[in-house]
RNA sequence: GGGAGCGUAGCUCAGUCGGUAGAGCACCGGACUUUUAAUCCGUAGGUCCUGGGUUCGAGCCCCAGCGCUCCCA
């Protein structure tokens, strides 16, 4: 056993013999620390013969003044309010009989001034068994030192829970990325902006679900234990029922369990939920994460970019930012809508300056950039081109639409154009946001589709997965609708300015330790 | 799957040419009732990721493995 942990422990000894409990009870009518700061306004200046002065407007510029100016009234004291806080000690400075302890809660921090004197010798004895990362309680009054600083002038200290861990770096804290995601809870607790982050991703859920609740949206519960590894194009996780005897897969989508229920009639549903992709690992992919989709019977497409819009200016007013973002160190997005819009097509003949019609030029132009086309279904290689040569070069927001059809088996092809399925994804720095169809309801098609396996596409890549039930559902008729999914940790990444996925995800998947 | 980088005290990090393992913080002891990462004095703290190899001698060089990070597929 290391010697901190050692000291910790005999500290713990301590307390049991002066018969505190080192791990705490219950702590009523405690304030958080951001309430207590806001009463700031009830602390003043009592003059021996009564009268109130109100105090100069103290911050961390002029607080260095604050002496200064009580040396300037007539005798008195500062007075201010009682308060009961709570929180983890993260700095702690001893002056002997006298020591300034800084505690955090999840709304803030704060100094408590703590003397032998006023605390009485009993409490000081136990405040002699405190370290770093330990969780207190304190009751005192709130006003400022001499120096400006507002601080809790302690007149009992409660102790809530013993640390025997010791802590990171009280500065730095944890500075490493597998720690870091290992120990979450040393994150959280000693990492500045971590749980702001995590509270923001919280507000962000909570104002999807607004945002689709006002538009009269239902949330629902789809299984995650799937027959199928349907709705999308990836490698599922798979798994067994015993009872059953029966395979299973974890869902890669929620896709075709949603599109049954628009032809059970609930006409605005949505999901909002973990799925599960078994493939690689990287700063924008985890192999569980959560999707949102999104579906409204007798809408299309462009319904769903009025909605993505909507959806995207509710999550940003939630987090309480503006619409233009900063994205790394010297990058801005503006989520100001509209978002631009521009066709797959468009897009594919600025970037590559070749005829996106022309299969032919399209494959010499793959060739000539080192790009395999033989034995390829045109349309493959038309998706191969505008995922290696646009993708990273749209910054964004912008919506991509019209896509080629063969590579869209779940969507419904435009009626003046049937080479383009009606589909767009929003871009944003090169990173997929979003994706939306108006959705194919043709059971016959929709039954060929699944069949029709692209030439030089592999099964893993490809969404045309026999689903019978589901072609069976479409044949009790599911209405025309709009369709859209929206990755919520990419979402979360780009309102937060993380550059990982693992920034986002409290508990992201890493190997086991040993 | 390929490439690059990293792994040293509880934490944050140095470690030169291969020659006794270092600092700051934290901890322990001492001084201090208005400090701000308090300060000052003193002490203690090591499986240098793991396993081999080269060498008189390896934290450092070589090989293999483990873990993480980044880039690429």
């Amino acid at each position: 056993m290391g010697s901190l942990v050692a000291s910790r422990r005999k500290k713990q000894q301590r307390l049991i013999e002066l018969g505190v409990d080192p791990f705490g009870q219950r702590f009523d009518d405690r304030q958080w620390i951001a309430s207590i700061r806001a009463l700031v306004p009830q602390i003043a200046y009592r003059t021996q013969d009564g009268q109130t002065i109100q105090l100069p407007l103290i911050t961390e510029a002029t607080k260095g003044d604050f002496r200064g100016w009580i040396a300037q009234q007539v005798a008195g004291e500062v007075v201010g309010p009682q308060v009961r806080a709570a929180g983890r000690i993260v700095l702690h400075r001893d002056k002997g009989k006298l020591q300034f302890i800084d505690i955090r809660d999840w709304t803030g921090e704060i100094q408590l001034f703590v003397g032998q004197n006023q605390v009485g010798p009993e409490n000081w004895e136990v405040i002699q068994c405190l370290d770093l990362g330990d969780l207190i309680g304190v009751d005192g009054e709130l006003r400022y030192t001499k120096t400006g600083e507002l601080s809790v002038f302690a007149t009992h200290i409660h102790v809530l829970t013993k640390t025997l861990d010791p802590p990171p770096d009280k500065h730095k804290g944890l500075t490493d990325q597998e720690m870091r995601q290992r120990r979450r809870y040393i994150d959280l607790a000693y990492n500045e902006g971590v749980i702001e982050r995590f509270r923001n991703r919280s507000k962000i859920v909570e104002s999807i679900r607004a945002t689709l609740a006002t538009q009269e949206f239902v949330e629902i519960e789809g299984p995650t234990l799937h027959t199928i590894a349907g709705g999308a194009a990836a490698r599922p996780f798979a798994t067994h029922h015993n009872t059953l005897d029966m395979p299973l897969v974890m869902r890669i989508a929620l896709e075709l369990h949603l599109k049954r229920l628009l032809v059970g009639g609930m006409e605005r549903v949505f999901e909002l939920g973990r799925v599960y992709r078994n493939e690689g690992i990287s700063p924008r992919h985890n192999p569980e994460f959560t999707m949102l989709e999104v579906y409204q019977a007798y809408g299309d497409y462009r319904s769903m970019m009025d909605l993505t819009e909507s959806i995207i200016d509710g999550a940003i007013r939630s987090i309480g930012s503006a619409h233009r973002l900063p994205w790394g160190d010297d990058k801005f997005i503006d989520f100001t809508p509209p978002f631009q819009r521009a066709t797959y097509h468009d897009l594919l003949r600025q970037v590559t300056g070749v005829d996106p019609w022309n299969a032919t030029a399209l494959a010499n132009f793959a060739n000539s950039r080192g790009l395999v086309t033989q034995g390829k279904h045109p349309d493959v290689i038309k998706s191969e081109l505008f995922e290696e040569f646009v993708e990273d070069t749209l910054v964004g927001p912008v919506f991509v639409q019209d896509y080629p059809a063969s590579i869209c088996p779940l969507t419904k092809r435009n009626r003046e154009n049937p080479e383009v399925a009606e589909r767009f994804e929003l871009f944003v720095h090169g990173m997929e946001l979003a994706n939306a169809y108006t959705e194919l309801n043709d059971p016959d098609l929709q039954e060929t589709l699944f069949r029709t396996q692209l030439a030089g596409m592999s099964a893993e890549d490809s969404m045309a997965r026999m689903d019978h039930d589901f072609i069976r559902a479409l044949r009790n008729g599911m209405p025309p609708a709009g369709g859209l999914g929206i990755g919520i940790d990419r979402l979360v990444m780009l309102l937060t300015n993380s550059a990982s996925i693992r920034d986002i995800i409290l508990f992201p998947l890493l190997r086991s330790e040993q």
